[in-house]
DNA sequence: GCCGATTTGTCCGTATGTATC
DNA sequence: CGATACATACGGACAAATCGG
């Protein structure tokens, strides 16, 4: 599937440093060096390097070459960062994910709704709120809301299962920009009665904006995470002043 | 400072996004019009673009156009509950910050300690605890580690104004990247007995390195933020599969 | 459904500037 | 100073997606 040939050598050097072909602390191949080892123009790798650095893998250093940053990380149960869901991240770790229906109706978007999610006013929309059971205990409460008119045909069946696979795989759809803000909240009393807290008073918020391939914004979200099992990863370059 | 050509016409087309010149929802005039306004080539108007893409400023559609998915803040809705930054909200009001240290000392790294943060065993190190505190409240507990060898010179008299601004005026040394990570923890004695916690147990935690531009990781960082004023941004776009 | 115009996506080659060693 | 390496910029070519006629 990535037919794109930077991404092919992006992915080829991404393997490369994180089994440790290329190790921290060390100087990638030079550019020209890359351009013969891969047999494609300079922008090509220039391309895939970004990518790398992107994704907080590698430095370029003017003059000197492109210095490896990455480390392997070992922390936490698994790690919450991009736009990876839920079920993505736990499959990828083989934990078993349960989902339960809380909610699942269907609404029109009033003056407050539009304030705190974005959509506009009079529109309708899905309101879904669903626990998330890792290995049994319910850890995360998702409350969703998407444009009914850009994922329809929803069901309390599909929302049970995969939301992300039925946009992407039945409907065709992608997703491609969201925008995300953390913060920490004091428990409800229905994140109380709904979750296992242990002793925290407290729990991490997620909310965003989710974006299809179209440039509509098709979805807005809140995830209420136990803390124990929340990490946000994000890495920041820095631009020129 | 010689400004680059496409750095130029990024910031000129975010402050167009940002005045509304173009409005979210609509689509950004086409790369062949916007050559000729900016008299330049392709190559450079699409990475004005792509950089408007990365902050969520824009979202290009194949065969389509480029669309405007930027929002102005007061009408985001990451505004409910008047939940600000530590930095924005003290910028804003003209608070008063005062930096308290709470610990300054140089150590080594013993295998513990290079497990946290990523500095090799053996590197001398400066430890640095300070208390953050917004208009007399103690609301953030940063503990700072930075290497010795790459910071030369630091004092609790420059710890206590601003360790970053010494760093980049005096030592000349840029910040290039850094990784952070965000959890949500307990708060220990240490946190309850220098902070103001309100009712919250638990706090935010951001963790993170810091990467100057010769590529070497030269600060280690955990910022223990009281909940209330603690809120974390990020856009993502999901590559291609 | 087809075709052509428009628009973005990918890739290549070249030239020049700037920083490091 | 020269060699090396990354940074910026330009121009051209073709592919792929969208849309209107």
């Amino acid at each position: 599937m990535p037919k794109a040939k930077y991404d092919e050598i992006y992915m080829s050097l991404k393997r490369a440093i994180e089994t440790g072909t290329y190790a921290y602390g060390s100087l990638m191949p030079s550019e020209n060096t890359l351009i013969v080892q891969y047999d494609c123009s300079r922008n090509t790798i220039r391309r895939a390097l970004a990518g790398l650095g992107g994704d907080g893998y590698v430095q370029p250093i003017h003059g000197k070459g492109v210095r490896v940053i990455y480390q392997p990380v070992d922390r936490a149960p698994f790690a919450f960062g991009g736009i990876e869901s839920f079920q993505e991240s736990a499959s990828r770790n083989n934990f078993q994910v349960v989902t339960e229906i809380i909610q699942f109706s269907v609404v029109t978007v009033d003056e407050q709704l539009a304030k705190e999610s974005g959509f506009p006013v009079g529109e309708e929309v899905y309101s879904i709120h669903r626990v998330r059971r890792l290995n049994g205990k319910p850890l995360i409460l998702d409350k969703n809301i998407f444009l009914k008119s850009a994922v329809p045909g929803l069901t309390p069946d599909i929302a049970e299962r995969s939301i992300y696979a039925y946009i992407e795989k039945e409907l065709g759809m992608q997703i491609v920009t969201s925008k995300r803000t953390i913060t920490v909240e004091y428990a409800s009393e229905q994140d109380q009665q709904l979750l296992e807290l242990g002793g925290y008073n407290c729990l991490a918020v997620v909310s965003g904006q989710t974006f299809n391939s179209d440039g509509i914004m098709f979805e807005y979200t809140q995830s209420r995470h136990q803390p124990d099992y929340f990490s946000f990863h994000s890495t920041a370059t820095r631009k020129k002043m």
